[in-house]
DNA sequence: AACTCGGGGTG
DNA sequence: CACCCAGAGTT
């Protein structure tokens, strides 16, 4: 594909499929900020309510910067990731206090605000000020990973530079609004992740993965190695100052180390939510009774902490390099897990 | 550099 | 059900 004519086949491509949205006939940046925000991570379906409602209660940004945290988060309840709307109204506030309550005109300048990223300020300074400044979100890397066959990863810092820099190469000073609507528009709507319908494709006969028919293989991603999980169920015994600690397995993970006494099980789909639920505590008060039972000649100690921890390794846990600490959860007092490393480090019995 | 946030969608 | 999505902030 000839990078000259990319951006006027998209925009020419846009300008007959694109949806009709509300923030797209406008250049009120508090209309374009507020609806960016509301679709980070968000489809469009899903965020289109929000935006109209919060529109409707907040007309300015003074309105929400005025209105309570509370409020706000009653607002946006629904659409996850609670932090960006503590950060809307953050931002919102800012914009009053250090900017007179008009949102700043250029990109570097809008990055300073709260919730504001690379993609967010891109967007308000392209679509509201007509900035030359290139949008790269997941659609961008799909269809410039696709079109021009870039094969470098889109989630390494050097990747996402490279494409960051490929899309300012592209972007053009008369429009650079409608450029980047049109080549996120392009991703969501033609350019799919999935089966995209490329026999139907402006691009068919110039897009780099469509005559080598390596759709699948783009964009590539870095793939993080599938970590296994562990789920070690901790007790930790004590009679006067001493701690009860047992050497490890020499083939197994911390080998010939010491650890505190432990049943491993072998699997819980989600402890996360388990530790709340009556099942979990019946499996761990099951665990203690083996305990008790395994080790008799403890039982004049006094188990004073109990936990479970889940650990993870992607390596099939044969270097304790790739081994981390994946969660530790609370279910009396317990040791902390940089507590169990001093003493794996120290490797003696207290 | 790797993790977290949290819904929804998908295989 | 497990897995994936994808920007911003944090560690």
């Amino acid at each position: 594909m000839d990078k000259r004519y990319f951006s006027d086949k998209v925009v020419e491509w846009y300008e007959l499929n694109k949806r009709d949205l509300p923030w797209r006939t406008t250049r009120d940046p508090y209309k374009i900020w507020l609806s960016e925000i509301i679709l980070q991570q968000t489809r469009v379906i899903q965020g289109l309510p929000y935006y109209l409602r919060f529109i409707e209660k907040f007309p300015t940004v003074q309105a929400l910067a005025s209105a309570s945290e509370q409020e706000v988060l009653r607002m946006w309840q629904g659409l996850g990731y609670y932090t960006r709307a503590r950060n809307l109204h953050k931002c919102a506030k800012e914009v009053i206090s250090k900017y007179r309550g008009v949102f700043p005109d250029t990109f570097e300048e809008l990055k300073k605000l709260p919730g504001i990223g690379d993609y967010t300020a891109a967007a308000i300074a392209s679509f509201s000020y007509q900035e030359k400044v290139a949008v790269v979100d997941g659609n961008v890397f799909r269809v410039l990973a696709r079109i021009f066959g870039i094969e470098k990863e889109t989630n390494s810092p050097e990747g996402k530079k490279y494409f960051t820099q490929v899309a300012n190469e592209l972007i053009k000073k008369e429009n650079p609004d409608a450029h980047n609507q049109a080549v996120m528009e392009f991703g969501a709507l033609h350019c799919v992740p999935v089966n995209p319908a490329c026999s139907e494709c402006i691009f068919q006969t110039t897009c780099f993965a469509s005559q080598k028919n390596l759709q699948t293989q783009l964009p590539v991603k870095v793939k993080a190695k599938a970590a296994r999980a562990r789920y070690f169920y901790y007790f930790v015994f004590q009679k006067g100052k001493s701690m009860l600690m047992k050497k490890r397995d020499q083939k197994d993970i911390w080998h010939g180390l010491y650890d505190f006494h432990l049943i491993e099980k072998n699997k819980f789909k989600n402890p996360a939510k388990l530790i709340a639920e009556d099942v979990h505590l019946k499996k761990f008060a099951d665990a203690a009774s083996v305990v008790s039972k395994k080790y008799k000649h403890v039982l004049s100690h006094q188990i004073i902490h109990a936990t479970f921890i889940i650990i993870k390794s992607n390596s099939a846990f044969q270097d304790d390099k790739n081994l981390k600490f994946y969660s530790v959860k609370k279910i009396s007092e317990l040791p902390k897990p940089v507590l169990i490393s001093r003493f794996l480090e120290d490797n003696h019995l207290l």
